[in-house]
DNA sequence: CACGATTAAGTTGTGCACAACTCAATGGCT
DNA sequence: AGCCATTGAGTTGTGCACAACTTAATCGTG
């Protein structure tokens, strides 16, 4: 192309960039998918089963505490809370001492729902197919991969602080 | 943790599961955020990109083979591509022999885009602050979940064709 | 106390992912 | 040829992610 020798260096990356974006993407929504299947039978989407796993291991949470838990924002959680709350799984109710501030309590059922999510991870380990020590050594990767891509997000937008 | 005597075994196995969840989560949209950021000047979305990306490579596909190719179907697909031929960087043909099939081609503008798009991979790769090799290890491992999830995905869903 | 800035939640609008569906073109089979 | 199953694209509806915005409560500082 525009170079003097050099076959086409700019070009293998953009091949090479291609392969990354879509072994992520694939990947998670590969993952989506599995999750999907199996959530079925509780009757949970994925980013809700995330935001019940959060509820059973934190107890009661405002819709803040939750968004940082999970780095979601208000936009994407108000409409699924309360999708939540439709399902009978959770109330939301405003704090005493600050109104602005809202509570996401678990009712009994979903509390209750506990048990039967007790058997999504083995589940989801035996399609993986992976074992423990894997899995540990990808989830550094990819966290790894996440802080490092926060940090330069930070740095494209130039809105410091 | 769960050594001899185990205490709650399955709860742990639900915090692992939130962790492992989680981190492919955050990863997939903290990938997705930087790209949203460097592919502003483009004027593509990150799923734009990766349509672009593989007519760039392939030439011009009948939407059925770029579905292949990213794994997405038309319900994805005719809207997204409908998209980029409103911002002028492809045509939507009906193929002549089959009336079915609708080939995508690029525009000269379209074509054109990749020397733009050049650019991105090492912006991309300065962000993640990564070597090739531990990328190549990753993507490695993101493949074969998705192999094994995809397999798995078939097994959990008895419509056995 | 007052007033401007900040904060929490929610709303609106755009785009993606996917299931379930429609519709027309094609191909196979008798 | 005639009929029907299959195929490719598109549509509809639901839910998520996120930017940009609104609204109301709270806080800080003079």
């Amino acid at each position: 192309m525009t170079a003097t020798q050099t076959p086409a260096p700019e070009a293998d990356w953009l091949r090479l960039d291609r392969q990354i974006c879509f072994s992520l993407h694939a990947a998670s929504r590969a993952f989506n998918s599995v999750y999907r299947v199996i959530l079925k039978d509780l009757g949970l989407t994925y980013p809700q089963y995330l935001v019940m796993l959060v509820l059973w291991e934190q107890g009661d949470l405002p819709v803040k505490k939750l968004g940082e838990h999970l780095r979601l924002d208000s936009g994407t959680l108000s409409p699924l809370v309360k999708r939540l709350e439709g399902a009978g799984l959770v109330r939301r109710e405003r704090s005493a001492h600050d109104e602005r501030s809202v509570q996401v309590r678990l009712t009994g059922e979903g509390a209750a729902l506990r048990e039967r999510a007790l058997q999504v991870p083995r589940r989801i380990m035996a399609a993986t197919g992976f074992e423990l020590t894997e899995i540990g050594e990808l989830r550094e990767r990819l966290d790894r991969l996440t802080a490092a891509l926060d940090t330069a997000a930070l740095e494209e937008a130039p809105e410091h602080h």
